[in-house]
DNA sequence: ATAAATATATACCGATCGGTATATTGACAG
DNA sequence: CTGTCAATATACCGATCGGTATATATTTAT
């Protein structure tokens, strides 16, 4: 509880952000909930922007660090990892302070590409990707990058579609479309006539 | 171009709401775009919300429809109309006006679940993922509505990931993977180690 | 003890929000 | 010509937006 002013704040505003909505967040509403005023969030942040570009930036940190904690413990071998993200996926879901990914929703809110905020999420997903594509690598996928999209796609999928509708089991169902996909990308199965259609490997 | 004053006030909205968000759409906004002006807005919405209302359903009837319309002029087959599912999202994604789906955006915007713009949302997703559905039936799928889901991911995810970034080649990278899953569950293959752990249907 | 730095309280700014009141214009029907 | 009704123009409402000015209280360091 030795927390800073300025932590405060962010803290604040970020658990708004994202239970509320940015726009629907107003700076006089982030001030009460930190038990301050506007004039000391307007001595730690330039501006409103500023400080949800904090609250995106420190999330982003948070959220993988946080995120490839959770994996670790769940598992070993690369293999397994890449199916433990799935089930890490699963339970941060299944919290009911959950409001989907905080990086899509500021992207829907801010939809110009080159909007800040716009960024920033748009970063996370890169990195996040990247994680994938590592241990996809360790697997010894054939075409780690091409795999590491795909279930990249499952996992936004799934995040959108558990935000839309609450316990509708999106992550196990994309475990288990994950499990396929990975299998394919691992063993060139002989005789499977897709083989020359979907490995073209783009990196 | 002989529309009503109330269409041409929904047509303005609309792209607004679309192109802009819709908590960063304001009433004035949408009555100068409309060349008209606040009192007639109000004579055919009761209120703001309503007039998003209208907006999402609108969006609901005439995307499916002009998606269904889509994919038949592709295809023939439910087998090629599964596949030019992910044709016609690739190139809807592909105009420069794209910023995601609006029901997702919505549903960023409108976090809270009982909201009606997060439940208009909701339920376009459920009538897209019952028009799989439907097509996987046609196909023989040994589990249609998992398969549906499962393609159903896939294209959520395509589209936040192009929101994200555009021209990544999601519904490509969709297309490919939806290619395994479709295979997959179509043809139980002999020897498949994973035919054991990835098909307890759940309807 | 005192000066300096930090935080609070409060009132205010112009702009915009969603929404309304009122009065005027325009077209069309009897 | 006149009454009706749809549409416009404009000004206004209270509330809230992001952001600031000013003055007071509370710490902290010397």
């Amino acid at each position: 509880m030795s927390l800073t002013l300025q932590e405060k704040i962010l803290q604040a505003a970020s658990e708004l952000f994202y239970s509320q909505g940015i726009r629907a967040t107003g700076v006089d509403a982030i001030a009460k909930a930190a038990n301050t005023t506007k004039m000391s969030l307007y001595k730690y942040f330039l501006s409103k922007d500023d400080l949800v570009l904090a609250f995106l930036r420190k999330r982003d940190e948070d959220f993988r660090l946080w995120f490839v904690d959770q994996v670790n413990a769940k598992a070993d071998m690369p293999n397994a990892k890449l199916l433990a993200v799935f089930d890490v996926i699963g339970e941060w879901m299944a919290v009911p302070e959950f409001r989907g990914c905080a990086f899509i929703n500021a992207a829907a809110e801010f939809p110009i590409e080159g909007n800040p905020m716009h960024q920033v999420s748009s970063e996370f997903y890169d990195h996040f990707r990247n994680y994938i594509a590592d241990l996809a690598v360790q697997c010894g996928s054939r075409s780690p990058k091409n795999l590491a999209q795909q279930l990249s796609l499952l996992i936004e999928g799934a995040i959108v579609s558990e935000q839309m509708k609450r316990h509708s089991g999106s992550a196990e169902q994309a475990k288990q479309a994950a499990i396929v996909l990975i299998e394919t990308s691992l063993n060139n199965m002989p005789g499977n006539s897709l083989s020359s259609t979907n490995t073209q490997e783009q990196q």
